[in-house]
DNA sequence: CACTGAACCTGCTGG
DNA sequence: TCCAGCAGGTTCAGT
């Protein structure tokens, strides 16, 4: 399958950059790099929480007034298409833009360390998606997004409260079809909002 | 040792209910115990807020949609006739319902440590009074009452209810006697206000 | 009235 | 799912 070969390949090669290219243009949209951070022991440690650094915070996730008082929910999609949701606000007590919940879960996931790379990307033409990725410490660089997820969601947020929240799951299946209808396989459409057959896998939610 | 025994004591038995009965029934009044909950160091420390366990909020202080945005002020009376007020309400995020404030003068008041017991009850045929008393860690269960009149205040405290010591003291040693006096063994009574013997251990204040 | 610490409120994680 | 525990921010009361 199409992710197993992406998990062996040489990155670091220059002759795989056409098909790196590739990959991250899928179908006509291409990613760019908005900045990457190699991962402090607190960060993946029990504070729950990813320090942004101010300049890449507010640059690419600028907060007004109006979503500063509780921070607002970001959405952002992994290799797999896999969605993850963050609350993103701004900690005045340490002068800090962090992400919260949800941090842990995909650290815990992704098996993150500390030393371990995360990274975010925006499509280069349409600002509203934006994808995360992480790049293990020691791993090549360029081989961020093909790090194996596997995919995972609780039951409790799902229904939870925040209209926000019902909101963006179903944004995140409408983004999900749009990959999967991009790969060589066809991939189901999620015929009700609680599963999605993605890429041969059942994702529930 | 007395104590042992109605440690042991089983409150449910059908059996047990006379000495329940004439326990509880101070004049005319009946209460019923409708829980109890064994304090956990989170209850007693910075927190500030008890932690209702949920079959017991629901089944005696259900909230509505009305009163659950804000919750509600609950008024209970402990054996002294002294009235607890406590915001009572329902926190989404951690799923629990909670007394919060007020709860912190009344874990300093009583001096309750984790492991210690909180109680409520009330009136077996009125509805509208509510009683709280405590029982210390170790203590027999029938001696909750006795217990929760240790007559301790903050200076702070002191000059509002000096007269409710004297009166909650004899209190105390009354109950305590008469559970003395359903044991086989006779205990004596306290002769000075700053100690207490109370089955065979001194109290000191 | 400003400052400070305690009390209170809200939200989240993890077992 | 419940709830113990933790964290951060806000409000309040005493000086």
């Amino acid at each position: 399958m199409a992710q197993h070969h992406l998990q062996a390949w040489d990155w670091e090669s220059p002759m795989n950059f056409h098909y790196q290219y590739q990959h991250l243009c899928r179908g006509e949209q291409c990613r760019e790099l908005m900045f990457e951070k190699p991962l402090t022991p607190s960060d993946v440690g029990k504070l729950n929480r990813l320090v942004i650094p101010k300049h890449h915070a507010e640059k690419y996730f600028p907060l007004d007034g109006d979503s500063g008082e509780k921070g607002l929910l970001l959405s952002f999609e992994d290799e797999l298409g896999k969605v993850w949701q963050f609350r993103y606000s701004y900690w005045t007590s340490s002068q800090s833009y962090v992400l919260t919940k949800g941090w842990s879960r995909f650290v815990k996931e992704k098996r993150l360390d500390a030393g371990d790379v995360v990274l975010f990307e925006r499509p280069r033409f349409d600002g509203e998606r934006l994808y995360i990725g992480c790049r293990h410490r020691g791993a090549p660089a360029a081989a961020a997004a093909a790090m194996a997820s596997v995919p995972w969601s609780t039951p409790y947020y799902a229904s939870s409260s925040s209209v926000h929240q019902g909101a963006s799951l179903h944004a995140g299946e409408q983004r999900a079809e749009v990959v999967a209808d991009k790969s060589t396989e066809t991939a189901a459409p999620a015929a009700n909002s609680r599963r999605l057959r993605l890429f041969g896998v059942n994702l529930d939610y």
